[in-house]
DNA sequence: GATGAATGAGTATTCATTCAT
DNA sequence: CATGAATGAATACTCATTCAT
């Protein structure tokens, strides 16, 4: 890699986290692109060099971030455990991760859903990207005999992904408590999985 | 019902349908208290003493609207027919009235799961009562015999909910064609309830 | 009048002075719609409850100066004089007032010919009503024997008119010095009355 | 001309037609300086090898196109023709060609009396060129018994081109409409020569 | 009850120009 | 000769809400 392409790489990094930073503390609309530019130590209009919009890099961050979040969650699972197990494992490591920033998350769940039309696609191959890991999890737990065989674990993904999605979205706008966030999903799960897990 | 007291009713009425008009046309956001005001025939300070924000006054028009469509859709369901059609009466109903005012409908789905703390309550309340209905459609369809009776089915009808929620969600944020909502809707539907439902 | 009125026409005299000299002092474009509405004692939103544009506000304070300049201008000419010295009567009054507040012309001259749509007619209206005047002063001189009653005097008008506004201009681009603006006037003058004026 | 001398003239020719094609397609300000080094396929940076700003870009575009523009009006003129009839000659063959591109002659008519003091010399010599061209056909009528010998020519082409100059403004101000461009212009000249021509 | 004049906070983004390479 | 990444200044206007009348 030569020097401009190091420089450029850890400008992205400077501006990712200044921004992963600002929008923690200060909420999304309250931090101000001059803002970001300045934690990250570049100009206001570098800035947009690197992303196309202030909502283009709040997918950013939420990429960086929330993806890296996801893929050590998958690390956490234990394939031969029941899948209601292997789930929560999956959810709660997660879960735990964002209650450690709360502003930030309501962001995600607020913001990401009604992304302009320039930015949904990111978003939305994002989700299916995680749903196509749950697909794979539910498809090796049938090999594995934990799952009836004839369940479509492509609609049976998006289902639980569906009840993690709005208790979350609930979560964060304030409607369900902390507390109650994670009993609310295991049962979820277990009527979502209702006649067809064993063990 | 007095004189002043019908007065009142008339002017409520009418500041509802021209909120409700041109949220539609132009957009929450878009439309300002001072045009509802206008359009109601009233003065612009005259709003508030009906409502406390705009916030209300959708919150108002979504409970007017929308909960006439739900009580609607209840009217039509067979209760001995499968759950899953049961279900699919109800909210195909729902979602082709919701079509026929996409704007409005995207305004609900995405203003209404983060709303102020101050009507949070209305909201939650509104969806508790139609949950609620649709755990009675469930505790029947068990008397029946059609839904297995170890089903919980409170936390049965949150899922479903969910699901429903969740593709009205990407589909008035664009992200899924109006054609593939039903579709979808019945799959997600019949994977929630595999093993559960008979008939 | 009442109280409201009065108080309303007062505003209006105090945002009309402050843009005037904000405008003369800083610039049309650097001076801001706050620092008026500052100046003017208003708030920055009540600034539009007068006018529509900042562009607006410039066509005010032009009609407000501008159009007070030419009508004492006017009252200074005496009818039975050369044409030549008529005219130069009336428009040494208003360049020798312009030379006072000379940035304040310059923008005059340079923003208001091309001026959005919204405001053209205002601009147009304007000039038309006094190249009327000098229409009105060419009839007048050709009753008292001083024109060749032969003249279009409409015409005529606008030709002297436009040697005054190309003069104006290029003084005011900064293209020709103070001093030579009203030799070169008269110059453009006497050869557009060539063979027409009398005495 | 050596090679490197003939790059240097083929660039610049690119780099004007890039500039002419999109100030006429975009507008002077819609188009960027990144945008015309692309058209004209060199850098950013290299456009300011061959002018020092945005401005005198245009100022060059002016001079190329509008300057053999009136070249070419000339050499249309018949000297023995009436005054009046050679000027309209000429300007109609100009305003012919302007009509054809209205937004970059827009252009010209706003931006080029008000230009920055740099330029400003530029800009006023070729308007001297052309008015003293208009010198020689009045000195030139003069001679043939066209023109009032006594009449002072300088003084006159400088009127002549104020009638012109603020028509085109007023034309492309949007003030008044293509149709009766020519025929006021042609007034605007039978009364400013009045009683100096014959024929 | 009704009015409507007054308020004032609040910011993403562009782009001509430069200069280190 | 040529490049293109980096810069940073700069602001009109809207509109939900209030409260004196």
């Amino acid at each position: 890699m030569g020097l401009r392409e190091r420089n450029k790489a850890e400008k992205w990094r400077r501006i990712v986290e200044a921004a992963s930073r600002l929008f923690a503390t200060r909420g999304f609309e309250a931090t101000t692109t001059a803002a970001i530019a300045e934690e990250a130590g570049i100009g206001t209009g570098t800035l947009y060099l690197y992303v196309t919009s202030k909502e283009d890099l709040l997918l950013a961050v939420f990429r960086d971030e929330v993806g890296e979040l996801w893929d050590h969650a998958f690390t956490l699972i234990d394939p031969t455990a029941p899948v209601v197990e292997q789930l929560m494992t999956a959810f709660s490591h997660v879960t735990a991760y964002h209650e450690q920033e709360p502003e930030l998350t309501r962001i995600y769940f607020k913001e990401l859903m009604f992304v302009s039309p320039a930015m949904r696609s990111g978003v939305s191959e994002f989700m299916r990207h995680f749903i196509g890991r749950f697909v794979e999890l539910l498809d090796k737990a049938k090999v594995n005999g934990l799952l009836d065989p004839d369940v479509p674990t492509g609609m049976l993904a998006h289902n639980l992904w569906a009840q993690y999605y709005i208790l979350m979205q609930r979560r964060y706008a304030g409607s369900i408590d902390p507390e109650s966030l994670l009993p609310r999903l295991g049962h979820s799960f277990q009527v979502a999985l209702w006649g067809m897990a064993r063990g």
